[in-house]
Parts: structure tokens; C-alpha cells; sequence
DNA sequence: ACCTGAACACCGTTCAAGT
DNA sequence: ACCTGAACACCGTTCAAGT
């Protein structure tokens, strides 16, 4: 049923099998977590041959690498809907860092993946992934006019590590998901109503 | 039967075994990453058979959890270390956080096991060494009278979020240690002189 | 009590062979 | 160009047997 649209009548992917494995190891990794998801279940799961799977991914980590870059993806889209609409500078603030703690702990095991120190070095893919979403974080900022842009990318960096720490500590669970609710919003005052933020976007009053 | 010949003779570990396998497997983690760490290869480091691990750890999750725990008390030791000396409470909050950092880029692999989102469920004693360096940062903050428990509660985790974040960034390699250590100090900044501080520790003057 | 070593199922990776 | 299936090395886990 998945695969009805992606199959001809023999069976063959014909060039879609690389979604299709994607599909598959993302689900894998949602419902039983990184430690399960092999290749060879994945193409198992896609009715192929173990392997089958190397025309497409070189090897195991190459295919975590793939599901990085999709969760960086995904995670900018939901970044830059927040951003959407004409809120105010502050509410869309809150709106970026809630969206932001929301999916880490909606996708707890991608998160963690996008975020393992091993996928750094390898894969370019990955890190120009996770670029992007930083470059979505930085315009959430640029609302204000120009300013000194060594404290905008300070301010920038002290949010993303904020809303990673919070995001962290929810997905290792050693907080509830309500304490995680509580820090997002104490995180979000207090990033707001700090001086690095008024050096950052001196034209914008907060409060 | 006596089994004095075992323990003398031929370079068994006699009651040691457990610590060698967990020293060798925190060698293993900090050279080549936990996907390297194997059972297998830990006995064969202890010159042991592959068996042997077993009546010390009943599975490779269960000598993970247990390399967590250590991680935590060598992190609660450092923190408790930071906390000594007649330093006042501003200086001691910022010797906190950077040994905080300091402890996650010369730990990487540690820092990212133990706040693995899978160790949370299975292992109590896993769960309690957190609390434990959780507690020690409370106590951090518990230098000012008395005040309200509920923000003092709210900025105790919104500070464990916060290091937890720049960690999780340099580890991740997001951001060079030169970014990393500016953000830590930007971080105890904003919050030494965010309202939640003040809130939380009302007698204290910063600045 | 602690450790050995065979056994089993599962994996990642490689590669010649098929279509 | 894409996939199959055998082959190999490595692992986690179990367990009867040894000391």
C-alpha cells in the first residue's frame, strides 16, 4: 500500500527505492528507535534484497546521515512556519522556540540523530543541513534594523544552544514534558529581556 | 574445593573484573565512539573470553547505563569541585558552567551517552546519578536565603537547559570551542541578570 | 562464584552475477 | 542502471560445562 504508486508490475522500484528506503528507516527509527534500524530490516521492509539498499547508500551511517539532513529539512519548515504571519517581533520569538522544542520532542530519536557528534565530520550533506536551519534561526532575529552583527550572531547562538538544551534535556527525559514547557518560556523571557539582546536589535522594546 | 589456584596463577580478575571491563570500556568510548564499544572487544581488552562480561553486565545496554552513571558522578565531582573555595556566588555560578562545558568537550561521547534518550526507562540507577548532579547544581544556587522554591526550581532547570544546550552544540561540532566558550559566558550573563534570577535569589546583588 | 567456549541469530559490507 | 544472493567477519546473547 505504500508502495502502490512506486511500483510497476514487476516489483521493481525503478529509482524510488532510495524514498522508499527513507520512508521506511524514518518510520523504524520513530516506533523502535536508532539502535533498530538496520539496513537489512529496512530492505527488508521494502521487499528488496539486503542488498539492494548499497546502490543508493554506501553504508549504514550514510543512510543516518540521509535521515539527518531530511529532520534538518523538516525542522526548517516548521522554524520558518513559525515565522510566518505579522506577529510581533517577541511573539514570533516564541513561536520559533516553541516549534523548535516541539518537534525534538515529537521526534525524540531523529533529533538525537541530528544531533550526534559522529555525523559532524562525515557527511557535508548534514552539515550544510543544519546551516540552513541556523540561517532560518538568524532571520527569526533580523526583524530589528542593523546592528553590531558580532552580538546578533551571539544572540543567535545563545538561542539555538538554549532551545537545544531544553529540547536535550526533554528527549533524555530528565525533565517532564510540562518542566520542558516551563523552561521554553522562562528561556524565551529571559533571552528577551537580556542586554545581549537589546545589543543585538537596539531599535526593538521588549515589554 | 578452594579456588585460591584461580586467583593466584593465571591472571584472573578475581572480584576486578567489573572495573577493568568498565575502564576499558571507557578507553573504547573516548578513542574510537560508542558504535565502536562492543562486549566482544572489552573481554578481549581484559583478556578475557566473551562470555566473561556477563556475570558482571547482563547485556551491552546494561555496561552502557553503568559507563553513564560514572559520567555523572565525575561530572557531579567536577561541579562540587567548581563550588569550593569562598569565591562569591556570581564567580562560582560561572566556574560551574564552564566546568560544565569543559566536562562535555573533553567527554563528548560520554556527555552524548549519558543523555541518550534510551538509558532514561530502563535503569534506575541511571535516573538517580542524574538527580544527583541535578541536586548539586541546586546547591549551586542555594547560597542566597530562602525564596521562592517554585522560580528557584524554575531557574535551576532553565540553567541545566542552558549548559546542556552549548554542550550539546559543541559536541555536535555546530560551533567551534571558541563559539562554544563565548556562549557560555554569554549564557551565565543573561541569566545572572535575567528577573528569574532575582526572582529565585532575591538578596543577591549581580552587577 | 566466576569464567570458558560452542552455538545461534542477526548485522554490515563486499562483490560477482543476473536483468 | 539496478538488484540478487552467496560469502565473510563481527556481534549480542544464551547456556552447559569447567575450575
Amino acid at each position: 500500500m505504500v508502495y502502490a504508486g512506486l511500483m510497476t508490475e514487476r516489483g521493481y522500484h525503478h529509482g524510488n527505492l532510495r524514498v522508499v528506503l527513507l520512508q521506511n528507516a524514518e518510520e523504524l527509527l520513530r516506533t523502535d528507535g536508532a539502535d533498530a534500524l538496520s539496513l537489512r530490516e529496512v530492505a527488508r521492509r521494502a521487499g528488496v534484497s539486503h542488498g539492494a539498499p548499497r546502490a543508493h547508500f554506501i553504508d549504514r551511517q550514510s543512510l543516518l546521515n540521509a535521515l539527518a539532513v531530511r529532520g534538518f529539512e523538516r525542522l526548517t519548515d516548521a522554524v520558518r512556519a513559525a515565522l510566518e504571519g505579522d506577529a510581533a517581533f517577541e511573539e514570533r520569538f516564541r513561536l520559533v522556540a516553541r516549534a523548535y522544542v516541539r518537534f525534538a520532542v515529537d521526534d525524540a530519536a531523529l533529533m538525537e540523530l541530528m544531533f550526534a557528534a559522529k555525523t559532524g565530520d562525515t557527511d557535508g550533506n548534514v552539515h550544510e543541513a543544519a546551516a540552513q536551519l541556523f540561517h532560518t534561526l538568524e532571520s527569526a532575529i533580523d526583524s530589528g534594523t542593523a546592528s553590531s552583527s558580532d552580538s546578533r550572531e551571539r544572540f543567535k547562538l545563545l538561542f539555538a544552544a538554549t532551545m537545544q538544551g531544553t529540547a536535550s534535556l526533554i528527549v533524555a527525559q530528565r525533565v517532564t514534558a510540562e518542566q520542558g514547557q516551563r523552561i521554553v518560556e522562562d528561556a524565551a523571557d529571559v533571552l528577551l529581556e537580556s542586554r545581549l539582546r537589546a545589543q543585538a536589535m537596539p531599535d526593538l522594546r521588549i515589554q
